[in-house]
DNA sequence: TCTGGGGTCCTAGGACCC
DNA sequence: TCTGGGGTCCTAGGACCC
C-alpha cells in the first residue's frame, strides 16, 4: 500500500441494477420470479423493462406493445405499468446503501451509479470483493440484483459491468484493471464496438466502414484520424479505452440546465380546451421540478404534435419559446406564458397525440437580478403559496393542489392498466405480510 | 385501436462586429 | 476590374445516454 493514497491512479466502479424496473416489481411480488415480466412505458405503450425470460423469447427493448400482445398472451408474459414513484424510491435506497462504499458517488440514472474508490478498495481487500460485497449488501437491504464493473476510467468501468453481466464466469462482478494486459485485450477483442459506451448506432457503422469492430480496435485506432473523422467525444472515449482517464464525476449539485415534462395523449385530441388542460398539468409538473432544484426560468417552451405514426393522417407539430418578462418559478406565471405559447400554436382540425412544455434559460433563484418596479411583497407571497402547493403535493400525490386551468377533466390522461401498488410511498399500499 | 420520456454535449453555419 | 479576415455569439440539429 502507498503510503500516499494520493497516488494512487483513479479506479471507478459502475453499479447498475439488473433489469431495473423488473426487479423492483419482482423484490415486492415473489409470484413474479421466474416467470416472464415486462415493464411498459407510459400509456402501456412499448417494452422498457424485460425480465431475462422475456429477453430470450427475442421482445427487443422498445418493442410496441401491441405488436407482442399475442406472444406475450401465448407465452404467459406478465406485462405491468410503470410504476415510477416505486421505482424512483427503490433507486434512493440503492445509493443510500452505495454511499457507505463511497462517499464520492455519481447518481448516473435511475439504475445506475458511478463511485471512485481508488482510495477504498484496498479495506474490502481488492476491487473484486468491494464488488461482491455490494451485490451481497443491495441485494439483502433492499431486495435488487446488481453488477458491479471496475476500471480506470468510467468508460472501462462502464465495459467491466458489460462484461459481470454478460459472462457467468464473473458471478457479477468485473474488475478490469486488476486483470493482466493481456487479459483485459482478450475481452476487449471479443466484445463489437457497439457496446462501448457513447457509441451509437450511427457511429457505430461508420467505426465498421473504417474497419473498426471491436473493442480493442477503437481502443488502437489513432487518436488523430478519430477526432478528424468522428469529432473529440470519440477520441475521448478510444482515450478512455486506453485507460486515460478523460471524464471525472459529474456533480451532482449542479443544477439541470431545462427541465422538460411532456406526455402522449391516452387517447388523440382536438380541442384547443383539452390541451390547455395537459399543457397546464404539464407545467405544474415542470414547475415544481424547478422550485425543488432552487431555480428560475427565463423562458418557456410549448409544443404540440400529431401522431407521428398515423403517415395517412395531416401532419402537424409545432412549437415557440416565449420568454418571460422577468424570471420566475412561479406555476402560475409559468403556465400563463404556455398557454399563450399554446394559442399561438394551435391549429384546428388535427388529431393532436402529444403536448409538452420546457423550461429554459434556468438560473440560481438566490442569484436573481432585481428588476425595476420590482413587487416584493407580492413576490413573497407567491413564494409561500408555491411553498404550501409543493407541500401538499409531496404528502397527497401530485397534482393534488394545482392551478384550475389543469382541469378535472381525464380523457387526455395516460393509460396505466396494470400499474403495482406504491408500495414504499404510501400508508394505503404498504404490502401486508399474512 | 394500440408506438415513452427526459436529458447532455458538440458542431456547423449564420449574424454581427471591428 | 477589383470585393479581407478573424473573432464571438447564438441557434439548430445531430449524436449520444438512460
Amino acid at each position: 500500500m502507498p503510503p500516499d493514497a494520493s497516488l494512487r491512479p483513479p479506479l471507478f466502479a459502475l453499479v447498475d441494477v439488473n433489469n431495473f424496473y423488473v426487479s423492483c416489481e419482482r423484490a415486492f411480488n415473489p409470484r413474479l420470479a421466474n416467470v416472464p415480466v415486462v415493464v411498459l412505458s407510459n400509456n402501456d405503450g412499448c417494452a422498457v423493462a424485460r425480465s431475462s425470460e422475456v429477453k430470450a423469447l427475442g421482445i427487443k427493448m422498445g418493442a410496441p406493445w401491441f405488436e407482442f400482445r399475442d406472444l406475450a398472451r401465448r407465452h404467459g408474459i406478465v406485462a405491468l405499468s410503470s410504476n415510477y414513484t416505486l421505482y424512483g424510491d427503490m433507486s434512493n435506497r440503492v445509493v443510500s446503501v452505495l454511499r457507505e462504499f463511497s462517499p464520492d458517488i455519481e447518481v448516473y440514472s435511475i439504475d445506475e451509479s458511478f463511485l471512485r474508490v481508488e482510495t477504498l478498495a484496498h479495506l474490502h481487500g481488492d476491487a473484486t470483493a468491494m464488488g461482491h460485497l455490494m451485490r451481497h449488501r443491495i441485494g439483502r437491504w433492499t431486495g435488487l440484483p446488481v453488477c458491479a464493473g471496475f476500471g480506470a476510467t468510467k468508460t472501462l468501468a462502464k465495459l467491466a459491468n458489460h462484461l459481470a453481466k454478460k459472462n457467468p464466469v464473473f458471478d457479477g462482478v468485473c474488475d478490469l484493471s486488476g486483470m493482466a494486459d493481456a487479459a483485459r485485450c482478450g475481452w476487449m477483442a471479443s466484445i463489437q464496438v457497439g457496446e462501448v459506451w457513447g457509441v451509437g448506432r450511427r457511429i457505430a457503422a461508420r467505426l465498421e466502414a473504417m474497419g473498426v469492430r471491436t473493442v480493442l480496435d477503437l481502443a488502437t485506432t489513432d487518436p488523430k484520424m478519430l477526432r478528424l473523422q468522428l469529432g473529440v467525444v470519440m477520441e475521448r472515449t478510444a482515450s478512455e479505452l486506453r485507460g486515460v482517464s478523460c471524464l471525472e464525476l459529474e456533480d451532482l449539485m449542479d443544477p439541470r440546465q431545462q427541465i422538460m415534462v411532456s406526455r402522449s395523449f391516452g387517447s388523440m385530441v382536438r380541442d384547443l380546451a383539452g390541451i390547455s388542460e395537459a399543457v397546464a398539468w404539464h407545467m405544474g409538473r415542470a414547475a415544481e421540478k424547478l422550485r425543488v432544484q432552487g431555480s428560475v426560468a427565463g423562458a418557456v417552451y410549448v409544443f404540440v404534435q400529431t401522431n407521428r405514426f398515423r403517415q395517412s393522417d395531416p401532419q402537424y407539430s409545432a412549437g415557440v419559446v416565449i420568454p418571460l418578462a422577468d424570471v420566475s418559478d412561479d406555476t402560475r406565471a409559468l403556465t400563463g406564458a404556455a398557454l399563450t405559447g399554446l394559442r399561438h400554436i394551435f391549429r384546428k382540425g388535427h388529431d393532436y397525440k402529444k403536448c409538452g412544455v420546457m423550461l429554459m434559460e434556468l438560473a440560481v433563484k438566490a442569484q436573481r437580478q432585481e428588476i425595476l418596479f420590482d413587487d416584493a411583497g407580492a413576490r413573497d407571497k407567491a413564494a409561500r403559496l408555491m411553498a404550501v402547493m409543493d407541500a401538499v403535493n409531496r404528502l397527497w400525490g401530485c397534482g393534488t393542489l394545482r392551478s384550475g386551468a389543469a382541469g378535472n377533466s381525464t380523457h387526455w390522461a395516460m393509460r396505466s392498466e396494470n400499474r403495482s401498488p406504491r408500495y414504499t410511498t404510501q400508508w394505503e399500499e404498504l404490502p401486508v405480510a399474512h
